[in-house]
DNA sequence: TTGTACGCGTTATCAT
DNA sequence: ATGATAACGCGTACAA
């Protein structure tokens, strides 16, 4: 292939070591021969291997970032703050993406931490505690993305999904209304629950009564979105707010809302969780909580570069805020 | 670290070599020595060092991608191609974007060229002629992306920008209309102009007028879109249909033919290209063509392994077709 | 099966 | 102060 440092060496007329010293900047060269190695480097187009320069040096300069998909935006956008963050420190992202298959968590896991990354940022569901606890003994640093139940010797960054619940219940509540109503995601997904027990908390809070019947399980699809807010629609006494637990749902909720005959905000107000592209695109544009995604892989990439550099920084859950994201889908309560 | 093959040759009381020979369950090994090296191997939790690995066998293991963003759904669906696909042939990906800046674009190149992946996918936008052939003479594999320029020598995967235009076009023809619209992306883009050509094309095969009114600029937002769509709308004699060059600026459109008091698809057809997620959850369901971003992917996947593989192809241009999705927008011209 | 020379830089030690 | 020598990192591959 290319030239290696022993050619350019050989060249120049000097040693190995003195080539890689001016390669790294090194002081132990004298300006004269510096000047003559880099000549014969461009003479040559010499090119440092960069994997033997890893076996040697014990660094990648890689991260890997394991996810469950990349088409979905939310996991898009924590992508580009991993990366994003990890160019900024002259690192390359490993993407390894799951569909959130148990048996490819591991492999990918596994293949990651064999050497190949100098960390890893994990977003994972089927890892349990034993297998975390025997990746922290590699010794190999790690950072967990969104998982709210980490052990409290792991580092991990997420969401705070409760406040994302309470705070749209806030504001719905804010806005007068005391008919609300809550549609679930998928009733495996913790987020789901997260976002349920803010949205009782501030109910709570603000002394609203939370009805057994307005709570329903819509699957985080449009289409579960649909039927649960049909079903809520034909409720002898409907709500007069709706907060689904995701927009795909509020999407779903919409639609399902105007077949009724009901108008969004008119009638009723509508709220969702995510804030994904099409919220702002469809009419009314929807009102709803936008999560730190971007942020989030950002502070992922901090944690993980600073374990990397040996900080021992005490394990520790960083929980990032939400914000609400006023649109034109809520309006006070008559 | 972890320990390393001398540890295991040692325990197992076996050289390195024959540990390794294990290691890729090459034969020149008896079951009996086999099995204590597995035993050991296990024993010890060994892992063989990728990195080391990577420079004895000069193979990574690992394909390199360069695109310009991420969040665009139109790139995530590629890197979900390419990360598929990469994976069903144990490649791990590196992800680099580069936002279409041109210094990024060289830097993450070079970097990704000297030896830390066996081959690389590229969709760039700033990469000259000269830059590529020299690449080129790395002796490294590589495959273009979506460059319907590239020059013969080298190995691209594309989409039929053009097929685009035209069928589009060919379908608001069969629907009988007759004033048909083209509202351009940015004037740089090359995808917009053989977006167009493609659109002239169907409309010189049918005997359609293109009228000069009726090609507007709207630089691929949904502002533009909005604006183009206004102007077209104002005209004396508007037209009936209306084919933006993608599906945002298509959004901006119905937006603002809605406003001039007409409704799509009665009064006004209207096309996008894309076929972003939002094009099939406003109202109506916009009518777009689909890109075959996935197969794109996975198709510069298949043709890059094989390169890495030693085959010796032809370079080649190989250009994907598009599909007509029929949504709702687009209704037959009275 | 083993011994051992690689692959290609990095870095500690030594010589001038 | 400069620069050379050589061990090292960890597997791979070929001759013995």
């Amino acid at each position: 292939m290319g030239p290696t440092i022993r050619d350019v060496a050989a060249r120049a007329r000097v040693s190995k070591a003195t080539v890689s010293y001016v390669l790294n900047g090194r002081p132990g060269v004298s300006a004269r021969t510096r000047q003559r190695v880099l000549e014969v480097m461009e003479e040559l187009g010499y090119r440092p291997n960069t994997v033997a320069r890893s076996l040697a040096s014990r660094k990648t300069q890689t991260l890997g970032l394991v996810i469950p998909d990349i088409s979905d935006m939310f996991y898009a956008h924590i992508i580009r703050g991993v990366e994003s963050a990890a160019n900024e420190r002259d690192y390359i992202l490993n993407l390894c993406t799951t569909r959130s298959d148990p048996r490819r968590e591991r492999e990918v896991v596994d293949s990651l931490m064999s050497g190949r990354v100098d960390g890893v940022i994990l977003m994972t569901y089927s890892l349990d505690h034993a297998y975390l606890e025997k990746l922290r003994a590699t010794g190999r640093p790690f950072v967990l993305l969104d998982d709210p139940d980490a052990g409290p010797s792991l580092h991990a960054v997420s969401v705070d999904n409760s406040e994302a619940g309470f705070k749209a219940a806030e504001y719905l509540i804010s806005l007068g209304h005391r008919k609300i109503a809550f549609i679930h995601g998928s009733p495996r997904s913790r987020d789901t629950w997260y976002r349920f027990s803010g949205f009782r908390r501030a109910l709570q809070a603000s002394g609203v009564a939370l009805r057994e019947e307005y709570v329903r399980v819509g699957d985080f699809t449009r289409d579960g979105g649909f039927k649960a807010a049909s079903e809520l629609m034909s409720l002898p006494d409907p709500p007069t707010a709706i907060l689904a637990a995701n927009d795909q749902m509020a999407i779903g909720a919409l639609e399902a809302i105007t077949r009724s005959g009901r108008r969004v905000p008119e009638d009723v107000s509508l709220m969702g969780v995510d804030d994904i592209e099409a919220a702002s695109m469809i009419r009314p544009p929807l009102t709803t909580i936008r999560q730190p995604t971007y942020e989030m892989g950002r502070q992922a990439v901090d944690l993980l570069v600073r374990l990397i550099g040996g900080e021992e920084l005490e394990p520790r859950h960083i929980l990032l805020p939400v914000t609400l994201v006023v649109r034109e889908s809520c309006r006070s309560a008559t």
